[in-house]
Order: structure tokens, then sequence, then C-alpha cells
DNA sequence: ATGCAACTGTTGCTTACGCAACAATTATAA
DNA sequence: TTATAATTGTTGCGTAAGCAACAGTTGCAT
């Protein structure tokens, strides 16, 4: 039972050099999964994409700004509700795009090296659970309005 | 193939808010690896405990530095080799590491509800590969001296 | 309809951390 | 020995990201 959540941060930290080191001039690390979830699923709000890749909504909203700054991005607001904001890629980021994927999937393949497919089926089903437990723990620790 | 290092980066960021939550006040979440590792092996410099947990030396000899300030670690020259520093626990920090085991134990229990043991053992056995890989994958990136 | 709660986004503050440059020490090679 | 390279730690700089407070909008209850 010890110390999975250090290698988990380790992969984390280590993807994230390695993401920067190809892509870095382009678009940093850290707003990978989010233009993926962008061009995954356009006209998302800032609070839908927030919640998606489980990151502080005012994260969003700047790197949002700093894409939007750079043309990566097109923020438009709801007709339907104005306090949001929906989230478009631009042709610039589409463009981007199949080397974001590229590099991911480098990394997969490389960091997924002597592993059978079985044993990785069992890690993605039980990773996917831990992230829905882990979700479920932080949601619950929202101050909990005492009755 | 898909999407497994978002599920990954989710629950290294779910668990850095856990831990903050619950002991944020005397011990800021980043540090939990670092201290863990210290008390586990008092008396390794820096640049060990920096490979270790895989954090850039500068990350690490800043937190070194907060955590002197506030009494948790003593650094003492190595007298063998004057440029290494090494790192002792103080007596404060020793009281402390309980309740940090405790918080990091129960994140593990929560986090790991519905997986057997079975499915917990290819887990993390795919996950210490994993993270093997991923070590070598940016050491290897380092620029490499073209001969 | 009016007031209160929830939702959505932004901003200020703080901390974490990577990279590059640097200083000091040690190791290696000539 | 002496010059060069490698270790080790520190510092400056930039970015990422969380939390709290806030403002504007919408939904809901009465």
């Amino acid at each position: 039972m010890p110390k999975f959540m250090k290698s988990l941060n380790i992969i984390s930290r280590c993807q994230s050099s390695f993401r920067n080191a190809k892509l870095g001039s382009e678009l940093c690390s850290a707003h990978h999964s989010l233009v993926l979830a962008i061009c995954r699923e356009p006209g998302r709000s800032q609070d839908d994409l927030a919640k998606d890749i489980c990151i502080d909504k005012s994260g969003v909203a700047r790197a949002l700004a700093s894409l939007e700054a750079k043309g990566f991005v097109e923020r438009k607001p709801d007709p339907n509700n104005k306090r949001k904001l929906l989230v478009f890629p631009t042709e610039k980021l589409l463009e981007l795009i199949p080397s974001v994927r590229s590099v991911t999937a480098e990394w997969n393949r490389m960091v997924s090296e002597g592993i059978s497919e079985e044993e990785f089926a069992v890690f993605q089903s039980v990773l996917f659970r831990i992230e829905k437990n882990a979700r479920k723990i932080v949601d619950n620790q929202e101050v909990t309005p005492e009755k």
C-alpha cells in the first residue's frame, strides 16, 4: 500500500518537463490538457472545463486569457446565459493540435514500454476509479454547510 | 492508449488539495514527500533528495530553507565534502510525522475504495515501471553532449 | 415581485517549481 | 601541479495554480 502517490507525482512532473522540452515554445505544458479538452468539444464554458480537468476556475480563466492573447482560443459570451463564456479553438490552435497529440502519443509509448496490454488495461481501469474517488473526496471536502 | 496522464494529473492535484486541507497550517502539501524522505533516511544531501523525488534542486533548496526557518529540519555541512549539505529532521518534525503519515494513509484508503488487492498490486507494479521509464526519459532528454 | 442563494468569471495574494546562471568545491587529465 | 570538467547548492526570473474575495447574472422561494 505504500508510496504510489509519490510515483504518481513524479510521473506527472516528468511528463510536464517532457512536454515543455518538446513544445515549450508554442504551448506550455500546463495548457495541453486544456486545449485538448477545448478541441474535443468546442464551445464549453470555462467552469465546465475547470471541472473536467479539475483545476481551479481561476487557473482556467488565466490560462484562457493567455491563450486568447496568443491567438489560440476565442471566448464568446453564451447568448443563453450572460454569465458564461464559451471557449472555441482558433485555426491557429487547430493547426497545432496534431503536434500536441503526437508529443502525447510519443510520451505514452515511451512510458509504457515493457508493460503488457493486459497489465495496462488493469492499470487504466484502476487509475480511473482512483480518479473518481479522488474527485469525490475533494468535492465532499468543500466546506459542508453544516446542516 | 488514451488519457491516462490526464487522470494521473488530476489525482495528483486532488491529493495536494486534500493534504493542504488537512495539514496546511503545519506543512504545505508539496513538502510532504520531502519530509518523509528526510525522515526515512536522515542525513542525505539536497541533491540526493532532489533526485529521489524528482524535483529540481532549486526547489529542494528553497523548500529546505523554508523548512529550516520553521524549525523542521537542520542542515549540516558534510565533513567529507564541503559542497554538500546533509539534511536532518528536528524533534519538531519527528513529532509531526505521524500525522503526516496518517493523512497519507487516510488518502490512500479513501482513494483505493472499490479496488481489489489483486488489481491494486498490478496497478502499483505498472505504476512503478512507468515511473522508471519516465525518469529515464527525462534523464536522456538532458542536453546530450554531442560527443 | 422581491430577496436570497447558486453559478460563472475575474483579480489579488501566496506558494511551488522549472530553467538558467552563478559560486564554491571536488575530481580528472595533462 | 595546473587547467578543465563535473558536483552541489543558491539565486533571479518566469509561469502555474490554489484560495479567498468579489461582481455580475440567474434561479428559486416565498
